[in-house]
Parts: structure tokens; C-alpha cells; sequence
DNA sequence: CGGCTATGATTTACGACGCG
DNA sequence: GCGCGTCGTAAATCATAGCC
């Protein structure tokens, strides 16, 4: 495990969180596309380019995200709720 | 999407146990189950008789390294070999080498983007 | 500070599809 | 048709950042 990024990483930049924005455009696509959490390859470069991370880092972003999300639903309730009205509020008030 | 799905099936009946009918569903996309309450019903989902992830020994995966430094590809007679040794089935060591090629190609892209 | 959880990355295993 | 190749993924596991 520590073959890869012990050497080609861990020098400088350790693992970091990603930023907020990466972040809120993650989660904002997932939740908008709950019933299929599968972006393409075009999708997964334009989030990476927006978020500022690479299509590897998006890819992995997701794999973790959905089954963290069908592991435990109920403990996404609140971020899945934020997430959504976020995308929905504009038509409407 | 690109169409392919994967080694998942996206919801089916309970598992067959015989192991036939492996499918998927590459075109139709019914969009209909999926009820709010489990959004993730639809989602891919591995086969129930998939044999669970067995993490490999310091040992295996050191002589598994040191075959593919010999050759990324086996020939039949290594495989067999390499499989013995390391108590791991042929299939087992075929995945690997198809996994480790792929760890290769991703460790050169993003070497190339470094620099 | 030490422990614990959240999170990003890596490791096994496999189906779909391609090619010779 | 077989048989091994790549590709994209699930699920488990690893490593450690970050928060009490």
C-alpha cells in the first residue's frame, strides 16, 4: 500500500481532505444523480476540473461515496438533504 | 455512462447459486424501481457469490512483485508455478498481474502529469 | 496528548466486452 | 468457442488527517 504513495507522494503533500469546493461539487452531483451515482468519464474531468482534483481522486471519490452512502444511509440524511434543497432552491421561493 | 457494466448486477432476484444467467443489463434501463426510500437499490451491486477480498501475505505479494519485475505477462508454466508457491490459485495469480498492470499504467499517467 | 472516527487511497475479485 | 487482455467497478482494508 505505502509502495505507491510512500514515494511518489508522501514527501511533500501528505493526504489532505479535499477542499470545500471539491467537495460541494462532489456531493452535489452525487445527490442530484442519487438514482444513478455514476458519472461518465467527460463528467468525472469536468468535476475534477471544478473541484480541482484529479479524475483518479473524483473516481475514487465515488467509490467510496456510494458504498459508505448504501452502507449506512441513515447517517447521510442530513448531508443528502442540504445537498439537495442546495440544487433544487433556485426555482422557487 | 460508457454502457459497460461491470462484473455487477444492478438488482436481481436472490442469488442463483447454480451460477448461471452472470447478465446485466447493458441497454435497458427501465428507470422505474428504485423506490425513495433506497435509492441505492439500482445501483451496481456485486454478485452474492463473489469470493470475499483476502488480503495476501507480505511473502506473496513480495514474490508476486518480484515475477512481475520478470515478466508483466505469464506464460502458462509460470503461472502455475507462481501459484503453487504462494498457495494461491492460477486464477488468483492471473487477477493480480491484471490488477498490477493496471496500478503500472496508473502509476505512469500520473508520473507523466508530475514531472 | 492519546484515542477515535472520517476520509482518501490501495488491494482483491469479477463481469462485460475486445481481440487473436 | 476459448482464453487471456483491458476497463470500471464493489467491497474490504489500509493509512492517517483531524477532531475532541
Amino acid at each position: 500500500v505505502m509502495t505507491l504513495r510512500s514515494r511518489l507522494l508522501d514527501a511533500r503533500r501528505k493526504r489532505q481532505n479535499f477542499s470545500k469546493q471539491a467537495t460541494k461539487v462532489l456531493n452535489e452531483y452525487f445527490y442530484s444523480h442519487l438514482s444513478n451515482p455514476y458519472p461518465s468519464e467527460e463528467t468525472k474531468e469536468e468535476l475534477a476540473r471544478k473541484g480541482g482534483i484529479t479524475v483518479s481522486q473524483v473516481s475514487n471519490w465515488f467509490g467510496n461515496k456510494r458504498i459508505r452512502y448504501k452502507k449506512n444511509t441513515g447517517k447521510f440524511q442530513e448531508e443528502a438533504t442540504m445537498y439537495t434543497e442546495k440544487t433544487s432552491t433556485a426555482t422557487r421561493a | 455512462m460508457g454502457g459497460r457494466h461491470p462484473a455487477l448486477r444492478p438488482e436481481d432476484p436472490p442469488p442463483p447459486r447454480g451460477s448461471f444467467t452472470p447478465f446485466q443489463d447493458t441497454s435497458s434501463k427501465p428507470v422505474s424501481l428504485s423506490p425513495a426510500d433506497n435509492p441505492a437499490a439500482n445501483w451496481l451491486h456485486a454478485r452474492s457469490t463473489r469470493k470475499k477480498r483476502c488480503p495476501y501475505t507480505k511473502h506473496q505479494t513480495l514474490e508476486l512483485e518480484k515475477e512481475f519485475l520478470f515478466n508483466m505477462y505469464l506464460t502458462r508454466d509460470r503461472r502455475y508455478e507462481v501459484a503453487r508457491l504462494l498457495n494461491l490459485t492460477e486464477r488468483q495469480v492471473k487477477i493480480w498481474f491484471q490488477n498490477r498492470r493496471m496500478k503500472m499504467k496508473k502509476i505512469n499517467k500520473d508520473r507523466a502529469k508530475d514531472e
